[in-house]
RNA sequence: GGAGAGCUGGCAGAGUGGUCGAAUGCGGCGGUCUUGAAAACCGUUGACUGUUACAGGUCCGGGGGUUCGAAUCCCUCGCUCUCCGCCA
């Protein structure tokens, strides 16, 4: 959410930015300046009836320890008749409140001045690719395909359990996710982020401080009976991990890793986007996650693309990577690049990775701060990214890499899974 | 699931109706002393809101209530700990 300061520092400048991504009630940065100055005045009424309630009631106490009670009585009278007045104005404040908070959330975040102001996917703005596209040299069917071949990954016995989308991965292929979660995260920490195993079910709380609530209530699964809600990426549980929390400057960036599965109902999707690994509700992803100082939030952001770039190299995947454009980026989201890899049989780009600054955007709803130099607290910037999210890189690994003679496994990953093949 | 005890500033911990935003200790910051450091001593040190700056207002787990006045009393919810039960 936005700091209503930031409006009314520069509400025309708030506003050309909320252009950029699209944003259709402009109106609003009006109204909420004006809900504030509401909120100021009224607030000052307030305090001004309650500094004469609270003097009152002082000089009671100091009274009645001198045994003066007529004159307590006197004041007691006094201040029953101005508690009635309070009342409205109290209840005056709080809606004005209530009303303010409820437009505020409706601004999204304003997007970075690189930001295109395209309006859909097809204005993002490829800033780098990478890696030979070419059809795979051992055939070229797609992964659903080579799945059944090698026993894989069973859909149907995880839709018998639970429910279409919920993936049973068997034997080679559940190794195969291990190794590769297994590898991110190592590659991760030896990058310097701190690993972490977050719960996997988040409250109301948590999951509003990072957004998710209210705006994408329906995209979470809901536990009702706790009020828990199961978690659609580590981002959730991690970053909550400094809500409400004052940081020691030199503590940041904190760098924060964590493998968890992901849980998205994703309703109302359906074609061939969902054919396969390409969309299921539950899936593996390692996440990176930096808490920074504002000044710095966009060096640690070149520093995770840079990151998540090598990742993908050293899977020797064909990927490209985007700038989104304003009206392609999330609500909370200040830039974004996403990274895609490349499905040869499918002869489609698939996105595996999303690195986004929140700045502090996110920090504002997590009241996630530091004390600056000047001993003031201030609100740090949030960045994450996914490092990275297994299906798609599963499905690339396998269309790209089919042989006569099995899967080729990339160099980087034998260690983990053990063998250069996977095979029937 | 049952019984009991608790939840106070960065941490530990006092405070059971007024002078308490809150003793004390630790930690942090500044200083004195010292060649330097340690120790010792002195000072300072919560958040939010508000103001040009003061002032003022709110906050002692969350919410509600009693009272002229609540950290303190009552209700309710949440969480933590201990014991019992169940259990990977």
């Amino acid at each position: 959410m936005l700091q209503v300061a930031l409006l009314r520092e520069n509400p025309e400048a708030v506003k050309r930015k909320l252009a950029v991504k699209h944003f259709n009630q402009i109106e609003l940065v009006d109204e909420i300046i004006r809900l504030d100055d509401l909120r100021k005045a009224t607030q000052a009424k307030f305090d001004e009836v309650q500094s004469s309630i609270n003097a009152a009631s002082k000089n009671i106490g100091a009274l009645m320890g001198q045994g003066k009670k007529q004159e307590a009585e006197a004041l007691k009278k006094e201040i029953s008749e101005l508690k009635p007045t309070l009342e409205p104005i109290k209840t005056q404040y709080t809606e004005i409140e209530r009303e303010l908070y409820e437009k505020l959330v409706l601004l999204p975040n304003l997007p970075q001045d690189e930001v295109p102001a395209g309006k859909s996917a097809e204005d993002n703005v490829v800033v780098r690719q990478n890696g030979d596209i070419h059809p795979p040299a051992g055939g070229n069917q797609p992964h659903w395909d080579l799945i059944r071949e090698y026993d894989l990954v069973d859909f149907e016995t995880g839709a018998k359990i639970t429910g279409r989308g919920f993936p049973l991965y068997t034997g080679q292929g559940a190794k195969f996710q291990r190794a590769l979660i297994q590898y991110f995260l190592d590659f991760n920490t030896a990058a310097g982020y701190r690993e972490f195993i977050p719960p996997f079910m988040v409250n109301e709380a948590s999951a509003f401080a990072t957004g998710q609530l209210p705006d994408k209530e329906g995209q979470m699964y809901h536990v009702t009976e706790d009020n828990f809600y199961l978690i659609p990426t580590a981002e959730v549980p991690v970053t909550n991990i400094y809500r409400d929390t004052i940081l020691q400057q030199e503590k940041l960036p904190l760098m924060l890793t964590a493998y968890s599965p992901c849980f998205r109902r994703e309703a109302g999707s359906f074609g061939k986007d969902v054919r396969g690994l390409n969309r299921v509700h539950q899936f593996e992803k390692v996440e990176i996650i930096q808490i920074t100082h504002p000044d710095k939030s966009g060096e640690a952001f070149e520093q995770m693309v840079e990151h998540v770039e090598k990742l993908l190299q050293s899977l020797e995947l064909p990927y490209r990577i985007l700038r989104l454009c304003g009206g392609d980026m999330s609500f909370t989201s200040a830039i974004t690049y996403d990274f895609e890899v490349y499905s040869a049989a499918q002869e489609r780009w698939l996105e595996v990775s999303s690195v986004s600054n929140f700045e502090t955007y996110q920090a504002n709803r997590l009241k996630c701060r530091f004390k600056n130099d000047t001993g003031k607290t201030q609100l740090v910037h949030t960045l994450n990214g996914s490092s990275l999210a297994l299906p798609r890189i599963v499905a690339a690994l396998l269309e790209n890499n089919q042989t006569p003679e099995g899967i080729k496994i990339p160099k980087a990953l034998k260690s983990y899974f053990g063998k250069e093949l996977i095979t029937k």
